[in-house]
DNA sequence: GCTAGAAAGCTAATGCAGTTAGCTGGAGTT
DNA sequence: AACTCCAGCTAACTGCATTAGCTTTCTAGC
């Protein structure tokens, strides 16, 4: 069935994954991930068209772990419950597995694929907010709102930003509260 | 007075923003720094440590220039209305700098001056927050909390993370009453 | 003015990571 | 049993960071 070490395109992927879960994302090298396999780096090649794309792939995998992880969240749960719920399971995956998070792209990437990931990931959140009778475009900024807070806040938290860690739960409850009192109070146009 | 090119660390810093900015800061590398100065790679070495140091030189001035940015916009106001013009002043920041904004460090960096710089840019922040009569720990949780937003959209912004990019000043003044609105009627522990 | 020393620059060389080219051997097929 | 395909290998190249050691030039002090 397969040849020597029995490799693919999902194996390359969780090795990748591990090296970057224990060692960062910096650490995500191809020799790195051919030792880890056992594989010579250049076999890897077989499998994934270049670091680029290993990264993209990556980067794929964490998004779609993460949608997931917030629609098992906001399931069965309405308005603020749900948004409550969506917030704290998307820090908590972060604090899990913060290279992960950082794993994201900080640059435009005009991958199909990972566009696609995006769009699902934003549909938990539009799914979420339709409970507060928010019209298609209303919703949509309102949508980009919360995102960016729940992403701003665990961007600084992985990276460091904040300087004491210890009431860093309380902050992010009063950031619950902010983001949830302005879907309910406030005017999306 | 100086030897043969006249470079010092800051004309070093100064050739590496223009190319950040011009290339993005993938394109940052010494080899480039130095053709830039008109100088070999390794005479680089005599006014920067290495190449991990130009990145903590150079997050340290886009720190020190937003944080400015910052300042000049909140001067003279107060309340709703300082808030609204630092946010859009760090907004617009990071539109005219895309790669400048992406330079900022994404993990923890146990540097001091970059750490009293992001000291500096807080205090911005708590200056403003002053107005709203915040005690000290409430006045820290909400800086975060501004931080957050603020950060959160504008990362996603740059990094191209929302779809259509014609109604984001929409989304933008949404975010601006969210947090606002926040900040005049929440409770911050 | 002259000379010593420090500072700034250079060339040479090393090591590592990504990538390409071309070979090879085993698995499945006919 | 011969054929074909493909995963994996070795060899080789490139670009970059970094170090070592030499040369040049400016400055300071005599």
């Amino acid at each position: 069935m397969v040849s020597r070490a029995g490799l693919s395109q999902e194996a390359v992927v969780d090795a990748a994954l591990e090296l970057v879960d224990q060692d960062g994302l910096d650490a995500l090298t191809l020799a790195a991930v051919a030792n880890r396999t056992g594989v010579a780096t250049p076999s890897l090649y077989k499998h994934v068209r270049n670091l680029a794309a290993l990264r993209q792939l990556i980067a794929l995998r964490v998004l779609d772990e993460l949608t997931e992880r917030l629609g098992a969240a906001a399931m069965g749960r309405s308005e603020e419950d749900a948004i409550r719920a969506l917030m704290l399971a998307y820090r908590q995956y972060a604090a899990e597995r913060p290279h992960r998070y950082a794993a994201l792209p900080q640059k435009p990437q005009p991958d199909a694929a990972l566009a696609a990931a995006g769009g699902r990931l934003v549909e938990v959140f539009l799914a979420v907010l339709r409970g507060y009778g928010l019209t298609d475009s209303a919703a949509i900024h309102a949508t980009r709102c919360v995102r960016a807070a729940v992403h701003g806040f665990v961007a600084l938290e992985v990276a460091g930003g904040f300087g004491l860690p210890e009431k860093l739960d309380v902050t992010y409850e009063n950031l619950i509260d902010m983001v949830s009192g302005g879907l309910r109070t406030g005017t999306f146009t």
